[in-house]
DNA sequence: CGTTAGTTTGAGAGGACTCAAAGTCTGTGG
DNA sequence: CCACAGACTTTGAGTCCTCTCAAACTAACG
Protein backbone atom coordinates (compact mmCIF):
# COMPACT_ATOMS: atom_id res chain seq x y z
CA UNK A 1 0.00 0.00 0.00
CA UNK A 2 1.47 3.14 -1.08
CA UNK A 3 0.75 6.66 -0.57
CA UNK A 4 1.66 10.46 -1.05
CA UNK A 5 1.66 10.33 3.41
CA UNK A 6 4.37 7.74 3.27
CA UNK A 7 6.71 10.34 4.52
CA UNK A 8 4.88 11.00 7.36
CA UNK A 9 3.96 7.42 8.21
CA UNK A 10 7.29 6.31 8.30
CA UNK A 11 7.58 9.35 10.95
CA UNK A 12 5.06 8.22 12.97
CA UNK A 13 6.22 4.20 12.91
CA UNK A 14 9.70 5.62 14.38
CA UNK A 15 7.79 5.90 17.19
CA UNK A 16 4.55 3.50 17.71
CA UNK A 17 3.29 0.79 15.33
CA UNK A 18 0.44 2.64 12.85
CA UNK A 19 -2.55 0.47 12.43
CA UNK A 20 -4.48 0.31 9.04
CA UNK A 21 -7.50 2.31 10.68
CA UNK A 22 -5.31 5.09 12.18
CA UNK A 23 -3.45 5.32 8.51
CA UNK A 24 -6.91 5.82 7.16
CA UNK A 25 -7.84 8.42 9.59
CA UNK A 26 -5.12 10.04 9.11
CA UNK A 27 -5.21 9.99 5.08
CA UNK A 28 -8.98 11.45 5.05
CA UNK A 29 -7.69 14.38 7.56
CA UNK A 30 -4.07 15.43 6.58
CA UNK A 31 -3.82 18.22 3.74
CA UNK A 32 -1.15 18.79 1.12
CA UNK A 33 -0.39 22.26 0.91
CA UNK A 34 2.52 24.14 -0.88
CA UNK A 35 4.36 27.24 0.49
CA UNK A 36 6.04 29.56 -1.83
CA UNK A 37 9.97 31.25 -0.68
CA UNK A 38 8.19 34.10 1.84
CA UNK A 39 4.77 32.78 2.41
CA UNK A 40 3.11 32.90 5.79
CA UNK A 41 2.06 28.90 7.13
CA UNK A 42 0.97 31.29 9.84
CA UNK A 43 0.27 34.60 10.79
CA UNK A 44 0.66 35.84 15.08
CA UNK A 45 -2.67 38.22 14.34
CA UNK A 46 -4.90 34.72 14.33
CA UNK A 47 -5.32 31.26 16.61
CA UNK A 48 -3.06 28.95 15.23
CA UNK A 49 -5.23 26.03 13.92
CA UNK A 50 -2.94 23.80 12.18
CA UNK A 51 -0.01 22.03 12.34
CA UNK A 52 2.40 21.45 9.63
CA UNK A 53 4.99 18.57 9.09
CA UNK A 54 7.12 19.42 6.62
CA UNK A 55 7.98 17.43 3.68
CA UNK A 56 10.14 19.35 1.71
CA UNK A 57 11.57 22.88 2.81
CA UNK A 58 12.32 25.13 5.46
CA UNK A 59 10.29 27.19 7.76
CA UNK A 60 11.12 29.84 10.47
CA UNK A 61 9.22 30.44 13.34
CA UNK A 62 10.06 33.98 14.15
CA UNK A 63 8.28 37.04 16.32
CA UNK A 64 8.72 41.15 15.84
CA UNK A 65 10.85 43.10 18.66
CA UNK A 66 11.48 46.43 18.34
CA UNK A 67 10.69 46.41 14.69
CA UNK A 68 13.12 43.60 13.74
CA UNK A 69 12.25 40.14 12.74
CA UNK A 70 13.91 37.86 15.68
CA UNK A 71 14.27 33.87 14.86
CA UNK A 72 12.81 31.40 17.48
CA UNK A 73 13.86 28.62 15.68
CA UNK A 74 14.17 26.83 12.13
CA UNK A 75 12.06 23.48 10.85
CA UNK A 76 12.93 21.22 8.16
CA UNK A 77 11.97 18.29 6.46
CA UNK A 78 10.62 15.50 8.76
CA UNK A 79 9.69 17.93 11.50
CA UNK A 80 6.57 19.22 13.29
CA UNK A 81 6.04 23.06 13.17
CA UNK A 82 3.37 25.56 14.76
CA UNK A 83 3.13 27.99 16.79
CA UNK A 84 3.02 25.90 20.09
CA UNK A 85 1.46 27.99 23.08
CA UNK A 86 -1.35 28.88 20.35
CA UNK A 87 -1.56 25.49 18.96
CA UNK A 88 -1.64 23.43 21.99
CA UNK A 89 -3.80 26.41 24.16
CA UNK A 90 -5.51 27.57 21.27
CA UNK A 91 -5.09 30.97 22.12
CA UNK A 92 -3.25 34.26 20.41
CA UNK A 93 0.76 34.59 20.66
CA UNK A 94 3.44 36.38 18.92
CA UNK A 95 4.50 34.08 16.83
CA UNK A 96 4.53 33.55 12.92
CA UNK A 97 6.03 31.08 10.44
CA UNK A 98 7.06 31.65 7.23
CA UNK A 99 8.98 29.75 4.04
CA UNK A 100 11.88 30.54 3.71
CA UNK A 101 11.77 28.28 0.27
CA UNK A 102 9.31 26.73 -1.54
CA UNK A 103 7.81 24.22 1.07
CA UNK A 104 5.42 21.50 0.88
CA UNK A 105 3.89 20.08 4.10
CA UNK A 106 1.18 17.95 5.34
CA UNK A 107 -1.13 19.57 7.32
CA UNK A 108 -3.60 18.67 10.42
CA UNK A 109 -6.52 20.64 11.82
CA UNK A 110 -6.11 20.66 15.80
CA UNK A 111 -9.76 19.35 15.71
CA UNK A 112 -8.46 16.32 13.55
CA UNK A 113 -5.62 15.77 16.27
CA UNK A 114 -8.07 15.82 19.03
CA UNK A 115 -9.89 13.50 17.37
CA UNK A 116 -7.12 11.03 16.62
CA UNK A 117 -6.09 11.68 20.34
CA UNK A 118 -9.51 10.41 21.70
CA UNK A 119 -9.49 7.63 19.08
CA UNK A 120 -5.77 5.99 18.88
CA UNK A 121 -4.47 5.33 22.13
CA UNK A 122 -1.28 5.16 20.45
CA UNK A 123 -1.51 8.91 19.22
CA UNK A 124 -1.28 9.59 22.93
CA UNK A 125 2.53 7.79 23.45
CA UNK A 126 3.57 9.29 19.79
CA UNK A 127 3.08 12.92 21.71
CA UNK A 128 4.77 12.03 25.01
CA UNK A 129 7.70 10.51 23.09
CA UNK A 130 7.96 13.68 20.75
CA UNK A 131 7.76 16.03 23.38
CA UNK A 132 10.12 14.49 25.54
CA UNK A 133 12.80 14.83 22.62
CA UNK A 134 12.15 18.59 22.34
CA UNK A 135 11.91 18.89 26.32
CA UNK A 136 15.42 17.63 25.61
CA UNK A 137 16.23 19.82 22.94
CA UNK A 138 14.97 23.04 24.54
CA UNK A 139 16.72 22.31 27.11
CA UNK A 140 20.21 21.88 26.00
CA UNK A 141 19.50 25.12 23.91
CA UNK A 142 19.39 27.08 27.05
CA UNK A 143 22.17 25.25 28.64
CA UNK A 144 24.28 26.37 26.07
CA UNK A 145 23.09 29.89 25.76
CA UNK A 146 23.89 30.79 29.41
CA UNK A 147 27.54 30.24 29.59
CA UNK A 148 29.13 30.58 26.52
CA UNK A 149 30.87 32.73 24.12
CA UNK A 150 29.05 33.84 20.73
CA UNK A 151 31.82 32.16 18.85
CA UNK A 152 30.63 28.94 21.18
CA UNK A 153 26.82 29.23 20.49
CA UNK A 154 27.44 29.57 17.08
CA UNK A 155 29.19 26.30 17.29
CA UNK A 156 26.29 24.43 19.11
CA UNK A 157 24.22 25.67 16.37
CA UNK A 158 26.41 24.82 13.24
CA UNK A 159 26.16 21.40 15.28
CA UNK A 160 22.04 20.97 16.01
CA UNK A 161 21.53 22.63 12.51
CA UNK A 162 24.15 21.18 10.50
CA UNK A 163 22.29 20.34 7.28
CA UNK A 164 20.11 23.42 7.23
CA UNK A 165 22.64 26.43 8.88
CA UNK A 166 24.39 26.63 5.11
CA UNK A 167 20.60 27.53 3.77
CA UNK A 168 19.96 30.24 6.55
CA UNK A 169 20.91 33.82 6.01
CA UNK A 170 23.16 35.12 8.29
CA UNK A 171 20.97 38.12 9.90
CA UNK A 172 18.32 34.93 10.83
CA UNK A 173 21.13 32.29 12.35
CA UNK A 174 22.37 35.62 14.55
CA UNK A 175 19.00 36.43 16.00
CA UNK A 176 18.62 33.38 16.64
CA UNK A 177 21.65 32.88 19.07
CA UNK A 178 21.05 36.23 20.42
CA UNK A 179 23.49 37.97 19.03
CA UNK A 180 24.32 40.58 16.31
CA UNK A 181 25.22 40.32 12.72
CA UNK A 182 28.47 41.97 12.92
CA UNK A 183 29.76 39.83 15.74
CA UNK A 184 28.23 36.72 13.60
CA UNK A 185 29.87 37.98 10.81
CA UNK A 186 33.22 38.23 12.54
CA UNK A 187 33.09 34.82 14.10
CA UNK A 188 32.68 33.35 10.98
CA UNK A 189 35.46 35.53 9.08
CA UNK A 190 38.29 34.38 11.62
CA UNK A 191 38.23 31.06 10.48
CA UNK B 1 -14.47 12.36 50.12
CA UNK B 2 -11.40 13.99 51.82
CA UNK B 3 -7.73 12.40 51.19
CA UNK B 4 -4.37 13.69 51.67
CA UNK B 5 -3.61 13.69 48.05
CA UNK B 6 -6.11 16.35 47.69
CA UNK B 7 -3.60 19.68 46.86
CA UNK B 8 -2.90 17.05 43.67
CA UNK B 9 -6.30 16.36 42.96
CA UNK B 10 -7.06 19.96 43.03
CA UNK B 11 -4.02 20.37 40.79
CA UNK B 12 -5.54 18.02 38.22
CA UNK B 13 -9.22 19.58 38.34
CA UNK B 14 -7.97 22.76 36.84
CA UNK B 15 -7.29 20.50 33.58
CA UNK B 16 -9.61 17.84 33.87
CA UNK B 17 -12.25 16.35 35.72
CA UNK B 18 -11.52 13.69 38.15
CA UNK B 19 -13.58 10.54 37.67
CA UNK B 20 -13.72 8.38 40.83
CA UNK B 21 -12.01 5.10 39.12
CA UNK B 22 -8.75 7.77 38.88
CA UNK B 23 -8.93 8.99 42.19
CA UNK B 24 -8.68 5.65 42.85
CA UNK B 25 -5.94 4.91 40.61
CA UNK B 26 -4.17 7.63 42.05
CA UNK B 27 -4.92 6.73 45.86
CA UNK B 28 -3.37 3.31 45.31
CA UNK B 29 0.03 4.26 43.26
CA UNK B 30 1.21 7.56 44.06
CA UNK B 31 3.39 7.44 47.66
CA UNK B 32 3.98 9.92 49.75
CA UNK B 33 7.81 11.40 50.29
CA UNK B 34 9.56 13.81 52.61
CA UNK B 35 13.32 15.01 51.80
CA UNK B 36 15.65 17.05 53.97
CA UNK B 37 17.19 19.87 53.09
CA UNK B 38 20.00 18.72 50.95
CA UNK B 39 18.36 15.70 50.23
CA UNK B 40 18.73 14.43 46.94
CA UNK B 41 15.20 13.58 45.02
CA UNK B 42 17.22 12.35 41.74
CA UNK B 43 21.02 11.32 41.17
CA UNK B 44 21.92 12.29 37.84
CA UNK B 45 23.98 8.49 37.83
CA UNK B 46 20.92 7.06 37.79
CA UNK B 47 17.78 7.09 35.57
CA UNK B 48 15.08 9.00 36.76
CA UNK B 49 12.19 6.54 37.07
CA UNK B 50 9.83 8.97 39.40
CA UNK B 51 7.67 11.71 38.95
CA UNK B 52 7.52 14.01 42.37
CA UNK B 53 4.66 16.79 42.38
CA UNK B 54 5.59 18.93 45.54
CA UNK B 55 3.30 19.30 48.22
CA UNK B 56 5.53 21.73 49.99
CA UNK B 57 9.01 22.73 50.05
CA UNK B 58 11.40 23.84 47.42
CA UNK B 59 13.77 22.00 44.52
CA UNK B 60 15.97 22.85 42.62
CA UNK B 61 17.46 20.68 39.14
CA UNK B 62 20.71 21.46 38.65
CA UNK B 63 23.93 19.79 36.82
CA UNK B 64 27.90 20.22 37.03
CA UNK B 65 30.02 21.68 34.52
CA UNK B 66 33.13 22.92 35.66
CA UNK B 67 33.22 21.16 39.23
CA UNK B 68 30.22 23.94 39.74
CA UNK B 69 26.25 23.42 40.49
CA UNK B 70 24.49 25.12 37.71
CA UNK B 71 20.64 25.69 38.21
CA UNK B 72 18.54 24.57 35.62
CA UNK B 73 15.52 25.60 37.02
CA UNK B 74 13.58 25.69 40.38
CA UNK B 75 10.17 24.12 41.53
CA UNK B 76 7.71 24.54 43.99
CA UNK B 77 4.92 23.78 45.80
CA UNK B 78 2.42 22.87 43.22
CA UNK B 79 4.39 21.70 40.46
CA UNK B 80 5.66 18.69 39.31
CA UNK B 81 9.45 17.91 39.06
CA UNK B 82 11.80 15.18 37.65
CA UNK B 83 14.58 15.12 35.39
CA UNK B 84 12.39 15.41 32.00
CA UNK B 85 14.96 13.65 29.32
CA UNK B 86 15.61 11.03 31.52
CA UNK B 87 12.27 10.64 32.84
CA UNK B 88 10.29 10.60 29.65
CA UNK B 89 13.12 8.34 27.45
CA UNK B 90 13.87 6.48 30.41
CA UNK B 91 17.78 7.08 29.72
CA UNK B 92 20.28 8.72 31.19
CA UNK B 93 20.87 12.49 31.95
CA UNK B 94 22.86 15.21 33.27
CA UNK B 95 20.64 16.45 35.73
CA UNK B 96 20.27 15.84 39.41
CA UNK B 97 17.46 17.10 41.89
CA UNK B 98 17.73 18.21 45.81
CA UNK B 99 15.97 19.56 47.99
CA UNK B 100 16.30 23.48 49.18
CA UNK B 101 14.26 23.64 51.94
CA UNK B 102 12.57 20.14 53.72
CA UNK B 103 10.30 18.84 51.32
CA UNK B 104 6.93 16.51 51.05
CA UNK B 105 6.26 14.96 47.06
CA UNK B 106 3.36 13.18 46.02
CA UNK B 107 5.38 10.28 44.37
CA UNK B 108 4.53 8.34 41.01
CA UNK B 109 6.50 5.98 39.59
CA UNK B 110 6.76 6.19 35.76
CA UNK B 111 5.14 2.59 35.10
CA UNK B 112 2.18 3.81 37.33
CA UNK B 113 1.99 6.99 35.17
CA UNK B 114 2.08 4.69 31.81
CA UNK B 115 -0.19 2.66 33.37
CA UNK B 116 -2.38 5.27 33.77
CA UNK B 117 -2.02 7.22 30.48
CA UNK B 118 -2.86 3.48 28.74
CA UNK B 119 -6.13 3.73 30.70
CA UNK B 120 -7.33 6.96 31.70
CA UNK B 121 -7.48 9.24 28.05
CA UNK B 122 -8.33 12.46 30.15
CA UNK B 123 -4.53 11.78 31.48
CA UNK B 124 -3.59 12.36 27.98
CA UNK B 125 -5.28 15.67 27.43
CA UNK B 126 -3.83 17.05 31.00
CA UNK B 127 -0.75 15.93 29.77
CA UNK B 128 -0.88 17.48 26.85
CA UNK B 129 -2.43 20.41 28.30
CA UNK B 130 0.07 20.86 30.81
CA UNK B 131 3.00 20.54 28.60
CA UNK B 132 1.71 22.78 26.17
CA UNK B 133 2.49 25.64 28.88
CA UNK B 134 5.71 24.34 29.95
CA UNK B 135 6.89 25.00 26.22
CA UNK B 136 5.28 28.42 26.22
CA UNK B 137 7.62 29.32 29.86
CA UNK B 138 10.46 27.38 27.92
CA UNK B 139 10.24 29.50 25.23
CA UNK B 140 9.89 32.79 26.67
CA UNK B 141 13.19 31.68 28.99
CA UNK B 142 14.89 31.81 25.97
CA UNK B 143 13.51 34.74 24.46
CA UNK B 144 14.24 36.90 27.98
CA UNK B 145 17.77 35.29 27.67
CA UNK B 146 18.74 36.37 24.40
CA UNK B 147 18.45 39.91 24.41
CA UNK B 148 18.80 41.36 27.56
CA UNK B 149 20.90 42.85 29.78
CA UNK B 150 22.20 41.02 33.23
CA UNK B 151 19.54 43.44 34.68
CA UNK B 152 16.68 42.27 32.94
CA UNK B 153 17.22 38.62 32.81
CA UNK B 154 17.26 39.31 36.78
CA UNK B 155 13.48 41.39 36.28
CA UNK B 156 12.51 38.38 34.26
CA UNK B 157 13.50 36.14 36.62
CA UNK B 158 11.76 37.86 39.73
CA UNK B 159 8.37 38.05 37.88
CA UNK B 160 8.55 34.12 36.80
CA UNK B 161 9.68 33.27 40.40
CA UNK B 162 7.99 35.87 42.20
CA UNK B 163 7.34 34.35 45.71
CA UNK B 164 9.92 31.69 45.68
CA UNK B 165 13.11 34.20 44.55
CA UNK B 166 13.57 35.38 48.44
CA UNK B 167 14.11 31.40 49.63
CA UNK B 168 16.78 30.94 46.90
CA UNK B 169 20.37 31.53 47.90
CA UNK B 170 22.06 34.51 45.46
CA UNK B 171 24.59 32.24 43.85
CA UNK B 172 21.85 29.79 42.44
CA UNK B 173 19.50 32.69 41.18
CA UNK B 174 23.16 33.89 39.58
CA UNK B 175 23.92 30.51 38.05
CA UNK B 176 20.45 30.04 36.57
CA UNK B 177 20.39 33.30 34.94
CA UNK B 178 23.90 32.47 33.50
CA UNK B 179 25.66 35.19 35.05
CA UNK B 180 28.18 35.75 37.69
CA UNK B 181 27.09 36.18 41.51
CA UNK B 182 29.14 39.10 41.24
CA UNK B 183 27.17 40.71 38.65
CA UNK B 184 24.13 39.74 40.26
CA UNK B 185 24.97 40.62 43.49
CA UNK B 186 25.63 44.76 41.77
CA UNK B 187 22.73 44.15 40.43
CA UNK B 188 20.91 43.74 43.49
CA UNK B 189 22.84 47.09 45.40
CA UNK B 190 21.68 49.46 43.00
CA UNK B 191 18.21 49.69 43.96
C1' DC C 1 21.87 47.64 -14.88
C1' DG C 2 20.01 49.84 -11.05
C1' DT C 3 17.72 48.98 -6.65
C1' DT C 4 17.47 46.65 -2.55
C1' DA C 5 18.55 43.17 0.72
C1' DG C 6 22.20 41.08 2.84
C1' DT C 7 27.08 40.94 4.50
C1' DT C 8 31.53 42.70 5.85
C1' DT C 9 34.74 45.91 8.03
C1' DG C 10 36.13 49.60 11.30
C1' DA C 11 36.29 52.42 15.57
C1' DG C 12 34.76 53.45 20.01
C1' DA C 13 31.88 52.54 24.25
C1' DG C 14 30.13 49.77 27.83
C1' DG C 15 28.58 45.72 30.26
C1' DA C 16 29.91 41.56 32.29
C1' DC C 17 33.80 38.70 33.37
C1' DT C 18 37.96 37.30 36.13
C1' DC C 19 40.75 37.51 40.00
C1' DA C 20 41.26 39.01 44.62
C1' DA C 21 40.03 40.30 49.17
C1' DA C 22 37.03 41.79 52.70
C1' DG C 23 32.73 41.50 54.96
C1' DT C 24 28.48 38.97 56.70
C1' DC C 25 25.65 35.29 58.15
C1' DT C 26 24.62 30.73 60.30
C1' DG C 27 25.05 26.85 62.91
C1' DT C 28 27.89 24.00 65.92
C1' DG C 29 30.77 23.06 69.86
C1' DG C 30 33.08 24.58 73.87
C1' DC D 1 26.06 32.25 75.63
C1' DC D 2 30.04 33.16 73.10
C1' DA D 3 33.51 31.91 69.61
C1' DC D 4 34.75 30.16 65.46
C1' DA D 5 34.52 27.67 60.98
C1' DG D 6 32.53 27.48 56.69
C1' DA D 7 29.36 29.12 53.47
C1' DC D 8 27.58 32.95 51.33
C1' DT D 9 27.68 37.78 49.76
C1' DT D 10 29.72 42.17 48.75
C1' DT D 11 33.16 45.32 46.91
C1' DG D 12 37.11 46.68 43.95
C1' DA D 13 40.18 46.97 39.86
C1' DG D 14 41.42 45.74 35.43
C1' DT D 15 40.38 43.26 31.03
C1' DC D 16 37.89 41.59 27.22
C1' DC D 17 33.98 40.51 24.53
C1' DT D 18 30.09 42.12 22.30
C1' DC D 19 27.37 45.97 21.19
C1' DT D 20 26.36 50.30 18.66
C1' DC D 21 26.85 53.33 15.00
C1' DA D 22 28.58 54.09 10.45
C1' DA D 23 30.02 53.12 5.99
C1' DA D 24 31.59 50.23 2.28
C1' DC D 25 31.01 46.18 -0.17
C1' DT D 26 28.49 42.17 -2.51
C1' DA D 27 24.73 39.50 -4.22
C1' DA D 28 20.26 38.83 -5.92
C1' DC D 29 16.33 40.14 -8.65
C1' DG D 30 13.40 42.46 -11.78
Amino acid sequence: MSSTLNPLFQHFETYIPLSTPLRQELESRIRIRSFKKGQLLHDAKYVCSESHFIQKGLVRVFFEKDGKEISEYFSAEGEWVNSPRSFMQQQQDIYSIDALEDTDTYCLQVRDLIYLFDHFPEMDRYSRLTMGILFGHFMERITSMRFTTAKEKYEHFRSVYHDICHRLPLGMIASYLGITQETLSRIRAEK
